[in-house]
Parts: C-alpha cells; structure tokens; sequence
DNA sequence: CGCCTAATTGAACTTGTTCAAGAACTGTGG
DNA sequence: CCACAGTTCTTGAACAAGTTCAATTAGGCG
C-alpha cells in the first residue's frame, strides 16, 4: 500500500516543511551541512562499513540489494523526509542509490543513537517510524507473493499517487521519476511486463501519460479495483481511511 | 535467509533457554501465565484491537493476511523466543495462529510500553530485534521477486535447517510443522509446485523424506547453491559468517 | 536537429498454475 | 494393534501469465 521500503522509515502522514508533532528526527540533522548526489550516484554500496544515516531533503533515492546472477531487487523508494542507512549491523544491507539529484543531511551513527536514546521525544517517533515501514515491508510481500502483474502496476502508481496527494500539490500530475526498469526490479516484474500494463491502462483511460515521467490518474477508483482493493480492505483500519478521506477529487 | 517474520522480532542467535544478554525482553513476560492454543487456533485477527504482545514458549505459530477473494499470503512463522503482535497501530495488522500446539505468555500492550520504554537493557534489545526482522523482510522481499520456485524451496529449508541447527539439537532429522498449502502461502507458489519440488529434491538425494513433516538435509552444499546463493555473498558479511562457521559436520 | 538511450511492441517460449485424479499419511475408534 | 475415514499430498496433462528474444519507435538531452 505504500511504496516506502525497509529502513527508511517515513512516516505516512509525513508533509515536507511541515515541522510538527512527527518530525521531532529532522532536528537531529539539522546542523549538518547539506550534501548533494547526481543522478545514478550511489550514497553507499551493501557491505559498506555503515558509519553514518542521512535524511533526505530533497529528490528520491532507490535502496536495492543485488543477488548472485546479477538479479536486482529495489526493496524501496525514498523520497523527502524520509531515514536511510539505519541498522544494527557492522555493515549495510544493501545499496542507496539517486534516482533524482538528492539533496541531503548526514549524521555519524554514534551520534544519532546518542540523540534519539537520549530524547523521550525522539524514541517513539523513531519506532513508530520502524512500524511504519515493516508495515510497508508487509503490503510489498502480499504484493509479490499473490498479486497479478497488473494488481502490481496498478498498487504502484496508486502508492504514488496518494503520496504525491498527501504532499498537497493538488495538481494532478503525477512524477514517475525512475525507470521503467526500476519499477519493474521494484516489483518483481520485466521492464517489458511493465511497459504493457502501463500501455492498457492508458488505453483503457485509467491513466494519460505525459512524457515517461508523469502520468495523470484519470480513474482512481478504477485503479483502486485493480490494484486489488476491491473487496477486502473493509475490516482494514487503514484502507478504510483512506476510502474515507477523498485522496482525489472524485 | 531467516524465515522470522515481520514484528516477529527474533535474534538469530537465539536459544532457548539460554538466559544471556540477548534476553532481557522474557523478564518481561516472565510473571505472566502460561498459556496454551491447539493447532489452528487463532491468537487475534487482523483487525482485532492489538491490547496484547504475546511471547512464544513452545511451537510454532503462523502469520498471514489475506486480500480480497481470498489470496492468503503467510509473512512469516514464529517459533519459541519470538515476540508476536508489536504494532504502533490501534488494530493487529495481521492474523496469528497456532501451527502446532502454542504455549505463551501475554502481557498488555501498556506494560510492555512501560517496561521496555523505561529500561536502558531492553530498549536496545528491542530495536535489535525490529532490525533483525526487518533484514528477514528485505530477504524474503527478494526472495518473492526474483527467485525460481526451486530457489524459494531451497531457501525455506535451508532457513529452517539452519535454525534448527542453531537451536544445538544435533539430530539431522528437521521438523517440519506446517502443512504444504503454509508453505506455498509464505513462498508464494501452489501447494502442487511446492509439491514437486520437494519430490524433485528427494529424488536428487539432496534431502531426504521422513513422513511429511520432517525432513534430513544429505547435501547441504547443494542446497544453498539450489537456494541461490552460489555466488553472491562474498561481501555479505551473514553469508560469509555462516559458511565459515559448519553449520552441519559436513 | 540529431543522436543515444529508454521504452514499446510483437512472437515464440517457459515456468508455474489450474484442474483432475489417485496415493499416502494421520489420527481415531473398534 | 489394526482398520477405516478424512484429509493432505502427490502426480499428470492442459493451460495461461509473464518472460525472453528481437526489432522498432519515441523521448530527451546535447
């Protein structure tokens, strides 16, 4: 249901510029210096001693893990606000990469774990943030485990979607910035899989494309159906939320 | 590579009845009652209200969701040691039920808050576990995306092989409580290509059949290359700890 | 404006699913 | 202790969804 991943701990209703009750964390980088990567720049490689965190400011970062052959899994998408780089471990569990330029804050992580185990304030926020995404994590294992191509496809765009409406840019333009082959390593799928449900679904009208980065959904509760959310979801709190609140302007 | 599920927050190195640093959290639950659940009984349900975190003390519990028509996919199974129904949420996420015979402890959402907010020991301990839990996610993130139905059988075993052995009962003979159909639900196949599988595996000689719920691994070697991870790993720092260490007398 | 990469589209193919029997295990009761 | 019943598991054959391979087209950026 969202596209956060592991450890990157965005909180749902986090809103940029937005300094309120839930973004207690930001004030832990706020001294930093901000830091900038290009395009393709990989903030730190799997296996790297994992010296530091940072917290995005600005574009989105793609967060994947490699296996033997060559196969790539994108286990998340990062944008504003949101964590990366947090684990117990010695080393990174995998590769932080720009998909945009970033700009970003740093910290050791000596000092974060100092900060946030130090502030009463900061500690919930920081778990709640963990709950968050293991709940992201759980929505992305239904999706690759039982879901059809295009009820993945369609569960993207409509992540997406709703992110970029929670940001309140009420415009309707929707940015894909990553690759058709990002998405299809996001969601278990080939670049060619991909490209095809996204053709039928604007032949269909659900969506329009404009250019291959930004697309405008036409028919949201068309692609809520499609996205699989036709009939469960009711004893679902979250998913009622969301059918309650009106995401677009039906 | 772990087969522990999401907010089932288990240490891989985990033994029970082991009281050592990694088990602050059991003082927790220590006081409580036992209590005890008959195979396929459910501890909650998604949806239920989350009043109570739960504490394996023997057997094996299964957690699932399920998405409209009824599609069930199986996040993970929980065995002795594990902490079952962490959430930040209101509501369960997800349905936990017993595999085999449960017994467990409870306690109240709020004392459990209180305890581990207000101990400096089981603070970490707990985030430890979230991190733990949320590798095990990443692993099966890839391994639903990108994995052949052989590698994902491969995989299952050698988790369950490799947990069982760190759990120092010598024996080869591997239990395998949950029917086929769990299986397929937390590998995301049919129970008939997990089925085929299994028979494929036996007749190669890498495992051996013992009823159907208990299994002998005879080329453990084989079966990690089968899990694909053949050649991958050299920089994972898990991977390289546990081939250098014999997991079985090879 | 033109080049180069990324995306689309088509056709053949593969893997895993679906549907349909049949076999084997488990647990119960005689 | 054995037989029976019910379920779970296995096996086979047809099928379908998505992949692979191979061009072709279109965007985007210089």
């Amino acid at each position: 249901m969202y596209s956060e991943p592991m450890m990157a701990l965005s909180r749902q209703d986090h809103v940029p510029g937005e300094i309120g009750s839930g973004e207690g964390l930001a004030s832990v980088f706020r001294r930093q210096a901000e830091e900038r990567f290009e395009p393709g720049a990989a903030l730190f490689w799997e296996g790297d001693v994992a010296a530091h965190l940072f917290q995005i400011i600005e574009g989105v970062l793609r967060v994947y893990k490699i296996i033997g052959d060559g196969r790539r899994v994108i286990t998340g998408f990062l944008y504003p606000g949101d964590l990366v780089g947090l684990s117990q471990r010695r080393c990174y569990l995998y590769t932080a990469e720009a998909v945009t330029r970033v700009k970003l804050r740093r910290v050791t992580r000596n000092r974060f774990d100092e900060e946030v185990n130090g502030s009463p304030t900061l500690r919930p926020e920081l778990f709640a943030r963990l709950s968050d995404e293991m709940e992201a994590a759980q929505d992305q294992m239904v999706l690759l485990a039982r879901k059809s191509a295009e009820e993945r496809v369609a569960s993207f765009l409509l992540a997406i979607a709703r992110r970029a409406s929670a940001h309140l840019d009420g415009q309707p333009l929707i940015d894909l910035p990553m690759t058709r082959l990002d998405m299809a390593d996001y969601l278990g799928l080939t670049i060619e899989t991909v490209s095809r449900i996204m053709t039928r679904l604007t032949s269909r009208g659900v969506i329009a494309a404009s250019g291959r980065h930004a697309i405008v959904v036409r028919q949201p509760l068309k692609l809520e159906i499609l996205a699989g959310e036709g009939d469960d979801g009711a004893h679902d709190p979250i998913a009622v939320a969301y059918s309650r609140q009106a995401v677009w302007p039906h």
